[in-house]
DNA sequence: CTCACTCGGATAGAAGTC
DNA sequence: GACTTCTATCCGAGTGAG
């Protein structure tokens, strides 16, 4: 991992500097929203952060029940939103994400103190019964400082000793060792862990920090500019995208310093040799089994790749524009720990041109339009008024229409990604036409409605791009594999590896959408002699669950799935709210999950 | 500065169901 | 006729590159 010293005195991109004001109109709005809970529910005073719970407002039933929902158990959140104060819900999900991998750390020992506590049986829903979490076997041995105690001499403030907490840091919560000591020393040596992990995120995404405010909303998605605070820190920055970094400009500097897209954005490698990064260091904990992969949209608000690569065990993002494997383009970042040599693309290789992909289209294609490629495919399609008042303007022009007609037509196209099928007339992509671009067999998804389709397939990866990356299991697993497959959407990753040749034995499989579900099952019943397992709701796929599938089927081979991208994807002008909106916030599903599985298959 | 691109959401009204 | 479900239509800004 290459890092470097950056000064804060160049940190100010000329963006920011028009539009200061705006910041105060979007945190409002975000602060509206129905995101993970935040401290407009509780409204904490200032005096709520301190340790010693003097003036601690409790926490509403309500938003304690959000993070219950997301399968903590209640003592934990309770906890939790006690030590972090009014450091909002970023915060409160780190450290929620802390007690977890203390609890699910075979190496931590965990007492009745720990965080790690039995559940009540209060889930009305059998399903939804969330696990012990103190059961690994590990509890015997040092106790640690009581947690349901009405003092906060809590577990995290009885590891007093430095080390420890550096090593906490490091090996349970994969921060880098230097950060962590560089925390250390702007935070104090008595500073909690999760100060300290506070710390070391803003340090990363906004600057020097200890236990200021303000880093949420610097942190946030059109939270507060940047610069505001932090005058004269240096800080470290980090290199992302496995490639040189050229110059550093003076727009280098941000505060949010966002990841850099590689370009062309063509992953690490292509099937046509455009870039050849075969070899890669995995960070250790990043190390399998299992194999995992994790997928989102390339064009995510600033500092959300940098969030998702450091709880990803900091493996750079391999960012690929699917463009490089078929006609239509599809900026996606993966991080997954695959081996990256003896890559080999699906054949046949799919048409890359929309003539190639669709000759009878070059009849009614006039020559100014440019277009040999499709944008990215997204869920919602242009309207029949919409094509009307193409149609109406293309025929009260003469031929070739004058360039503002030209332009705004150019303009409708490339943005609902139109076809011409006839003269003067375009039209929205075919939800077949669709499948094939992103390499589902045809009529994968039909027999919904026509809307579910194109959300379905809005929403769906490129197969040809991800059956790319995974290529490289087919001779590893001959006798073929078990998959947990979250957030499957139409079966993405299992038509990947079904058109790779390789044989899954065992898929779990999370979707909340049901004709999702329903098509996923209806093609691996066409199609696949394995067993299936569909699961409608990630948050209660608990550990304990986890478990008993992994003591059941013998283990998973690969973890893979795309979180929601509601909140991070440009085309959302309500909600986008970064990582921790209502929807992207999932991811740490997928990170929990895979956690939980990595712990268990360790153990067991 | 301009330009290009973006796995979307809220709403009203239509259509379907009972 | 009340209710639910489905469909069509409308709605910019953040971000990076040049």
């Amino acid at each position: 991992m290459v890092h470097w010293v950056s000064d804060d005195e160049d940190s100010d991109k000329f963006e920011w500097e028009s539009d200061g004001e705006d910041a105060v109109t979007f945190n409002a709005a975000g602060s509206g929203s129905s995101a993970l809970p935040s401290t407009n529910i509780d409204a904490p005073g200032p005096s709520t952060r301190v340790a010693n719970g003097n003036g601690t407002a409790w926490p509403s039933a309500s938003s304690v029940q959000k993070y219950v929902d997301m399968g903590f158990p209640e003592e934990m959140v309770l906890k939790a939103m006690k030590d972090n104060g009014d450091n909002g819900a970023d915060s409160l999900i780190e450290l929620l994400l802390t007690y977890q991998a203390i609890c699910n750390d075979p190496s931590v020992d965990k007492g009745s103190a720990s965080p790690c506590v039995p559940q009540a049986a209060k889930d009305s829903d059998d399903d939804d019964d969330l696990e012990s979490w103190d059961d690994d076997d590990a509890d015997e041995g040092n106790r640690g400082p009581t947690f349901d105690e009405s003092s906060d001499e809590d577990f995290l403030h009885e590891m007093s000793q430095i080390d420890e907490k550096v090593d906490y840091l490091v090996k349970v919560l994969g921060f880098p060792e230097d950060e962590v000591t560089m925390a250390v020393s702007r935070c104090g040596q008595d500073a909690s862990i999760s100060v300290l992990a506070d710390s070391i995120y803003a340090s990363q995404t906004a600057g020097g920090y200890c236990g200021n405010s303000s880093y949420h909303e610097d942190n946030s998605y059109g939270g507060r500019k940047k610069g505001m605070s932090m005058e004269g820190n240096k800080r470290k920055r980090k290199r992302f995208g496995g490639q040189a970094q050229g110059s550093r400009g003076p727009l280098d500097g941000s505060d949010d310093e966002p990841m850099r897209l590689p370009k062309p954005m063509a992953g690490f490698n292509l099937p046509n040799g455009l870039r050849s990064v075969n070899n890669r260091l995995l960070p250790g904990p990043a190390i399998g089994p299992p194999y995992f992969y994790y997928e989102n949209v390339a064009l995510a608000p600033k500092g959300v790749w940098r969030k998702i690569s450091r709880f990803l065990y900091d493996i750079d993002p391999e960012f690929v524009d699917s463009k490089y494997f078929c006609a239509a383009a599809r900026k996606r970042g993966y991080i997954h720990n695959l081996p990256l040599v003896n890559r080999s693309p699906l054949l046949p290789i799919p048409p890359k041109t929309i003539f190639d992909a669709f000759p009878r289209a070059k009849k009614w294609w006039p020559s100014w339009d440019p277009r040999r490629q499709f944008n990215c495919l997204q869920t919602c399609v242009a309207s029949a008024k919409n094509l009307e008042r193409i149609r109406l303007a293309l025929t009260n022009c003469e031929d070739p229409p004058p360039a503002t007609v030209q332009n705004y037509v150019l303009g409708e196209c490339k943005k609902w990604n139109l076809v011409w099928v006839g003269l003067n007339k375009v039209a929205p992509l075919e939800p077949d036409e669709m499948e094939f671009l992103l390499g589902f067999p045809k009529d994968h998804t039909r027999g919904i409605s026509r809307t579910e389709r194109y959300r379905s397939l809005g929403n769906s990866f490129q197969v040809d791009t991800v059956a790319y990356h995974l290529s490289v299991l087919k001779d590893m697993f001959p006798h073929g594999m078990n998959v947990l497959s979250l957030f499957s959407g139409i079966g993405g990753a299992e038509v990947a590896l079904h058109r790779l040749g390789i044989r899954m034995n065992y898929v779990i499989s999370v979707e909340k959408s049901e004709v999702n579900r329903t098509i996923l099952k209806s093609w691996w019943d066409q199609t696949q002699t394995g067993k299936l397992i569909e699961i409608s709701d990630v948050q209660t796929l608990t550990s304990e669950k986890i478990e008993a599938y992994i003591r059941r089927i013998g283990g998973f081979d690969l973890v893979i799935g795309g979180s929601p991208c509601n909140n991070l994807a440009g085309s959302n002008r309500h909600h986008r709210d970064g990582l921790e909106g209502e929807q992207s916030a999932l991811f740490f599903h997928y990170f929990r999950i895979l956690e939980s599985v990595k712990e268990i298959m360790g153990r067991l």
